[in-house]
Formats: C-alpha cells, sequence, structure tokens
DNA sequence: GAGACACGCTTTACTCTATAAAGCCGGCAG
DNA sequence: CTGCCGGCTTTATAGAGTAAAGCGTGTCTC
C-alpha cells in the first residue's frame, strides 16, 4: 500500500472546513435546502416560508440567490386565480448541498470528538496575564 | 403520561433551526472553537492561526469578538522575548457551543434523512412555467 | 363601477460583518 | 541608529441578511 492513511480532504490544516460553502452556510437557507430536499416534488412559495418561518422578503431573496446558484428551480403558476410560486431543487442542487452536509457532519464529529475527551481547563504556568 | 412524544425545541415550524447561534455558525469561528475545545489546556495565537488557516488579522478579529462574547479567555504572555497570546475557551463557552453543535447535528439527520428518501422530481403539471 | 382590502410576492434600504490591507511596537542584527 | 522581522491590532471596504415599503391582480361592498 502507497497511503498507509489517506485522509482524502485535509491537505494541511485542521479545522479549516474549506467544504463549507458559504451559499448553503446560512440558518435561512440551511432551513429552505432541507426543506427542498425532503419534499422533492417542490413546494409553493406559502408553504415554504411557514416550513422556515421566515418573511416573504426574505423567502424571496434567498430563493433568488439559490436560483441564480442553480440550485433551485422556480416555477410560476397560478392557483385559484392567484399567482403561485414553485420551488424544487435541481439535481445539482441537491447533490452540492449533500456535500456540504458531510462536510458539517464531520464538524459535528470533530467537536463531540473533542467533548468527549478533556474535561476542564488547568491553571496557566505564571508570566501570563489575562485580557 | 401526559405527552406521548414531547419534542421540546420545536414549537410550530419545522426546519427553523433558531438555535443555530450566529456567532458560532460561521466557518471561521467554527473552527476556532472546535480548535479550542480540542485543546482544551489552551492554544497560542500561531498555532490556533495555523489550524484554522486564517490570517493574523482575521483571527484576531474573531477571537476579539469571541471574548466579548464570554467564549474564550485570552492570556498575554511572553516567550523568547516576544509577545504571546494564548486562547482558551471558557466553561460558558464550551458548553454553549457543544449546545449549538446539537443543533447542527440535527441538521445533519434532517438532510440525511431526506436524501435516503425521495430519489428524483417528477414532471410538473400543465400551467407551470419556469423562471 | 369605484374604492377598499387581501393575497402573493419583489424591490429597496439599512445595518451588520467578514476579511484583506495597512499599521504598530518591541527586539535584534549589522 | 537604521532596517527588518515577529506578533499581533486596527481600519477600510465590499458583501450580505433582513425589515420595511412597494406593486399588481383579484374580490368584495356599496
Amino acid at each position: 500500500m502507497t497511503h498507509p492513511d489517506p485522509k482524502p480532504d485535509e491537505p494541511t490544516g485542521r479545522f479549516a472546513y474549506e467544504g463549507l460553502e458559504r451559499i448553503f452556510h446560512e440558518k435561512a437557507r440551511l432551513g429552505i435546502m432541507t426543506s427542498l430536499v425532503t419534499h422533492s416534488r417542490g413546494l409553493v412559495f406559502a408553504d415554504l416560508k411557514d416550513l422556515c418561518q421566515l418573511t416573504d422578503g426574505n423567502l424571496s431573496r434567498h430563493l433568488q440567490i439559490l436560483h441564480e446558484a442553480g440550485f433551485v428551480e422556480i416555477w410560476k403558476g397560478f392557483h385559484k386565480k392567484r399567482p403561485q410560486t414553485l420551488c424544487r431543487v435541481t439535481e445539482g442542487g441537491r447533490q452540492r448541498f449533500l456535500e456540504y452536509i458531510n462536510v458539517l457532519e464531520t464538524v459535528v464529529q470533530d467537536a463531540l470528538k473533542a467533548a468527549s475527551g478533556s474535561p476542564s481547563s488547568p491553571k496557566l504556568a505564571e508570566g501570563w496575564s489575562p485580557i
């Protein structure tokens, strides 16, 4: 074997988390993407808004961003003579989001590993002063 | 039993993730906190900088923010006649960070649950147009 | 038929913030 | 004493999240 312990995604620095794509790493958009991945047939604007507890303007802007990135499709239609917007995640969006989620999983693992280990902080040697 | 299925942290809306504290939910600070929780005895500025792959100014600012929030302690000292800064997570910081991590874990669970389920998007009914 | 009102979003304006670049300060070498 | 380097801080700027305002269409009521 050439590589006893490959560790594919960690060139040099630990805890750098380069894979945490900015576009997904945002409370509101995390909720939107999770909602859309969960409901693969799509969600109308109002339902998505309720699921994610967002205001209209807010959801609109985030959807615009995700759409420009090619991660969600936006379809316009009508329901009872009122306009309706249907949102669906694209296949690419789905994949990239799940990659992001994998990185997030390693973050959680790292943190929990640390938590189980060291209990509490010891005193410092002389010569250090706070603040 | 009064509550068959309590679900403590979910009042009404799903995928809202209110527990995702802004101060931790940031790539750089996630790395810093994980590093500090992992090294409970503390880390000097330079080591932390390398671990998180941050620039000096960047790390300085993020530490300042975390310190003002009471989540990290900053100690000043000297090493070989050069100033050194030692950073340690506070007990409160450690706790709050792990709470944040728990929320992050539910995000990951939600997304992965969705991923295992629905495969791909069906066609839309007539009357919808894209963009 | 003309306001008034509600629905379903979009657009705008503001504030906050991450980060690159510049600055600062003491020690050391020549 | 002049310049340079290590070890951070401070500043400046671009970018982004979000509350508030705006807009267009349908549906009442009088």
